[in-house]
RNA sequence: GUGAGUGUAGCCAAGAGGCCUAAGGCGCUAGUUUGUGGCACUAGAGAUCGAGGGUUCGAAUCCCUUCACUCACCCCA
């Protein structure tokens, strides 16, 4: 048989209303503060993630779908939202508009990964970017996005993780040198990743949850104690941003991100539940990135939130999104003669925003009745011989269990309720 | 890439070598007298028991291979 992609799934008619949900509530919450969305293709060249995201990274070494084209083109299937955002600003010309220039978007993100509960190789992220403006008031603005979106999709018992990992030009190194001075004196005993780590990716030494590592985190050096001047300011006024707002967050110094391209401020969003896959938001500030893939030095910051990630929460807590299908009213008919009386009846219904259905072809009208029953119809409308010798409707009222006979704009009131 | 678990109709499932030409439930279709639903009752359709091979007189049940799904590690949203 054959079957979708491992990794990927069908969202069927029953799952939209998470989905109409989520993006109708984040879309609302990004334009109360001024951002506007914007769509990138589904794949870029390669060298965009390459140059991106950095090529230590595991979404870059292992994770990326690439492909080359009839022209030898490489490409990549999106595997983040930021750089091809931060593409889309310099490509556009985007540094000539009022600064800082404030994108949300949703979109189909691509990885090969191993799937799990929380983790499939397409997702989908909505995520935010405010580019052009290096001070912590943004900081703290794309923060509280982030946190009114959960709040007003109704996600109970969420943590905010916020760390700082210094300016990639300023204070990182210090850090570096710190914590690999740390880690050194216990080489042996660390894990095989974590080696590698010290070479590679020393930051990320921090998140490595092998039993073995554990007894060093402990004690390992934190970042914020690192930081120079200039950041430190930077994220002390964020903070105090944040504590006007009254917006309860946590320093975690052990919170570092996967992606090379982020420094100063970095954030998470994590559910109480347990489980693994479970960061919901994640996100921080890149001012090197669009100098990084070919634009003129320009900071930014922003996040990424999985939505399949959110719709679990929603359902972990039974929170039911609206219903999207209005309930249809059903034409009922007996006869060809009748068919011709409900075509065009169906027309006028729908011109009048009344979601109306023909009951199947050749059915019995008790099969019509259990049709539109199973369809929660509150009105069902009866076309048979009496009605076209009378020219009336036959209009059953579902709930109430009455009928009556109405000519066509009788009728239309009844159901528009007017 | 590594490890563990699971694969029986659209969904949930019984079944543990012959009683399985595979139970039951949901859902679906139809009927319960004349043109009327929801409840109830009755009937029906729908399964090469994930696939391939093997053992056996006999396999959904045992063995091998393979595929898929799920969960965990890694990493991330």
């Amino acid at each position: 048989m054959l079957q979708r992609p491992r990794g990927t799934a069908d969202i069927l008619p029953n799952e939209q209303k998470y989905w109409k949900f989520i993006h109708e509530a984040t879309a609302k919450v990004c334009e109360k503060f001024g951002y506007k969305r914007l769509d990138t293709p589904q794949f870029e060249s390669k060298d965009l993630f390459i140059r991106g995201v950095g090529t230590q990274t595991d979404i870059v070494q292992k994770e990326t779908y690439t492909f080359q084209d009839k022209g030898n083109e490489e490409l990549t299937l999106r595997a983040e939202g930021t750089a091809p955002a931060c593409r889309a600003y310099i490509e556009n010309g985007m540094k000539n508009l009022q600064q800082p220039v404030r994108l949300y978007y949703h979109a189909s993100i691509f990885r090969y990964e191993r799937p799990q509960s929380g983790r499939y190789r397409e997702h989908h992220q909505f995520g935010i970017e405010a580019i052009g403006d290096d001070s912590p008031l943004i900081d703290c603005e794309v923060i509280q996005i982030a946190t009114d979106v959960i709040e007003v999709l109704g996600i109970p018992n969420t943590s905010l993780f916020i760390n700082s990992i210094g300016g990639a030009s300023c204070c990182r190194k210090d850090y570096l040198l710190s914590l690999k001075t740390y880690y050194s004196n216990h080489l042996e005993l660390l894990c095989n990743d974590c080696n590698n780590r010290m070479e590679n990716n020393p930051l990320r030494l921090l998140d490595c949850k092998q039993k073995q590592c554990q007894p060093f985190l402990e004690d390992a050096p934190h970042s914020i104690d690192s930081l120079c001047q200039e950041c430190r300011d930077h994220h002390e006024k964020l903070l105090g941003y944040l504590d006007s707002l009254q917006l309860a967050y946590i320093i975690n110094s052990k919170l570092v991100r996967g992606l090379d391209y982020y420094n100063k401020t970095v954030f998470e969003i994590q559910p109480e539940t347990e489980g693994s896959q479970n960061t919901i938001i994640g996100g921080g500030r890149y001012d090197g990135l669009i100098e990084q893939i070919g634009g003129q030095s320009t900071p930014g910051i922003g996040f990424g939130c999985g939505i399949e990630r959110l719709i679990l929460n929603l359902k972990s807590n039974n929170i039911e999104p609206p219903e999207i299908y209005e309930k249809p009213v059903v034409i009922c008919h007996m006869g060809e003669d009748a068919l011709n009386i409900a075509v065009p009846l169906s027309k006028k219904l729908r011109s009048n925003n009344i979601h109306t259905i023909i009951a199947p072809y050749g059915k019995s009208i008790r099969s019509q009745m259990r049709y539109a029953s199973s369809n929660d119809s509150d009105y069902v409308v009866i076309i048979g011989e009496e009605e076209i010798k009378q020219k009336t409707y036959r209009v059953k009222d579902m709930n109430k269990s009455t009928e009556y006979d109405l000519n066509e704009s009788d009728l239309i009131n009844l159901i528009l309720k007017i």
